[in-house]
DNA sequence: ACGAAAGTGTTATAATATAACATGTCATTG
DNA sequence: CAATGACATGTTATATTATAACACTTTCGT
């Protein structure tokens, strides 16, 4: 299987892909019996508002303008820790950020490049590094329960900007 | 190249990683020409003092008892960066938590398997991984800075308790 | 000995995340 | 249709992790 990446051009219509990402969330948690609660779906929607890893507290600021009202920290982490766990979302650790997931409902590790320019990640999924990954806990008998991949570096956009 | 994967047995003598540690690190600070100072270098055996991650608070603990002064936080942040600068020493994200690096020196991006039960963690140096990820990035012309590879599980010791 | 660079000390604060408990909502069943 | 239980949210407080800024000291090459 060829490796699908997801680096978004800059120019490409931003609000479809919040649109198709919050239809598919819809379609997930209706499939498995969750339920995407009105303040988790707008948590959601914020964190989809743009390709790049969103902080807990950035994600509180923009509920705050949204809403008009302040809800506190617990509030975002509640839903983000639902939409981790619905796989709608991935934690970035190396950012302490947060990140729509492109391939919701598919159990998958967690494997982004991440731009340090422009901040934009992408993400990745490909067999061929879960497998190998898996080779190596295999060899040493030990039982995967996740596994996170982030690459920090350049993306193709901002070398080209040089 | 096979995989290097070190998860040290629970009896094994824990004192010798130590010393070999701080004797790797001796020899890669002299010959880089940097400066392992007396400070650094508790800190360093700190990390050491175990095989499982250790927070940067803990080590603050453990440097407060050892030293019996009470440096503050700055005083191990300050090592730490400098010890990652270095490659003796990973930050492991998902944990917020810092290891001792078994191959000081080399220049590798950063891969662990992590039991979730004994807290232990173990390095894996492989090419088939750097590879892998490497290739990845090139296929849609990402340039990689640095790659970190965090897998969480349970190890082969704590399965074969139940 | 001098000056620049590197290292350390110190105080304060920023940024991220969770604990604990109260209240509200909603679907089910008895 | 009220009682119940599970899930969701609100609220207050606090824990945990990390950095900023500035003063002082040590080290090392010249």
């Amino acid at each position: 299987m060829p490796a699908d990446v997801r680096f978004p051009r800059l120019e490409h219509n931003h609000s479809l892909c919040i649109k198709d990402a919050l239809a598919d969330a819809d379609k997930v948690c209706g499939s498995k019996g969750v339920r995407l609660t009105p303040q988790r779906r707008a948590i959601l929607e914020i964190v989809w508002s743009s390709h790049k890893p969103i902080g807990a507290y950035e994600i509180l600021e923009l509920l705050a303008k949204k809403t008009k009202s302040r809800p506190a920290p617990m509030t975002v982490y509640r839903a983000l820790d639902f939409l981790i766990e619905q796989c709608l979302v991935h934690r970035i650790a190396s950012l302490n950020a947060y990140m729509g997931c492109s391939h919701p409902g598919k159990h998958h590790g967690s494997c982004f490049l991440i731009c340090d320019n422009c901040g934009q990640a992408a993400q990745i999924l490909d067999d061929n590094i879960e497998n190998i990954i898996s080779q190596e806990a295999d060899r040493v008998g030990f039982t995967i329960n996740l596994n996170l991949v982030e690459v920090s570096g350049v993306c193709s956009q901002c070398q080209a900007k040089t």
